[in-house]
DNA sequence: GGAGAAAAAGACTTTAAAATCTTTTATTAT
DNA sequence: ATAATAAAAGATTTTAAAGTCTTTTTCTCC
């Protein structure tokens, strides 16, 4: 037997992950993109505009930086959007039929979906991992799921009270 | 009809996520902890001792990075170690029995358990973000894995070329 | 057409993970 | 004892995401 004492706590000498989130599938970028575009799809229903101001307070998201996440979003065609006063983001005719998928590209590249979950450079299903058919499986579901859902289904559950965009 | 012209890339102009991996459930230093402890499991069998030098170089980590992360283990009991020449890492009787959960637990927080996937605060099974139950199922199938795989488990599969540390 | 409002854009700062470099400590062998 | 070796430890740097601040552009309304 080792005699040596191994104490559990060591945050005092090294703290690896020192955030305040974890296991960050997706980027906040995401997050916020997909809150945002969801938010403008339920209130923007019949042509409205939102603004940033109210986005941002709604959703408690940092103001500028969802600024830069809806241009690329416009620029994508995900929403539009007018300046000036009564100007705002609105959406289009793309938007309701936007699938998450689509909007996770845009945020966080489309290499998403085929990443070792080790890091492993050319991990695939002849040559795995140890954690690659666990995290193959998982990470389809989710992707499956994010095909098939589109901002107009997001909508509907928001609206009926079955999910939540804040808090 | 919208008349804009919505550019499909626009990596000139803003760039997110510019890393070269993404999808990252979970940190870098988890799976050189893995891989790692896994490689001593595997040579080290007979109590051998293996260097960081062998370590690093055999899986392709950087040198003194994984120092630290072995460090943190052997604190942690899942590996013994000694200093001076012939030392190295050694399995101790710890070693094969440790879940993989476990590993994740010391790198990478025990917050990795019930993250929501929007960020969301207080997002859960009673108040959902759009995402959470998708990922719950996706999320709780992994730990589900990692529970019940043990380093043991991994270093046989990599005996039996089921599945591979590195490359 | 001038003022105000709001998105767009750009530059800059902050934070944490990841990586590197240097010094110290413990062990072995001569 | 001393030199060599390897882990442990500490300090520093790098990278990218995230966040902030400032300026510019576009639009509306008076």
């Amino acid at each position: 037997m080792s005699n040596i004492s191994h104490p559990t706590d060591c945050s005092h000498r090294l703290r690896f992950r020192q955030v305040d989130y974890f296991c960050a599938m997706f980027s906040k970028t995401f997050g916020y993109a997909l809150r945002a575009a969801t938010f403008v799809a339920v209130h923007g229903k019949n042509g409205e505009k939102i603004g940033l101001q109210e986005l941002s307070q709604s959703l408690d998201i940092p103001h500028h930086f969802l600024g830069k996440i809806m241009q690329d979003l416009v620029r994508h065609g995900i929403l539009d959007s007018i300046k000036g006063p009564s100007g705002g983001f609105y959406a289009n005719e793309q938007t309701a039929e936007t699938p998450l998928i689509e909007l996770l590209k845009i945020t966080d590249g489309s290499l998403v979906f085929n990443q070792c979950a080790l890091n492993i450079k050319r991990c695939n299903a002849e040559h795995p991992c140890p954690l690659h058919h666990d995290f193959a499986s998982c990470r389809d579901g989710m992707l499956k799921a994010m095909s098939a859902k589109t901002i107009a289904v997001l909508a509907a559950e928001i609206e009926e009270g079955k999910s939540f965009l804040v808090r």
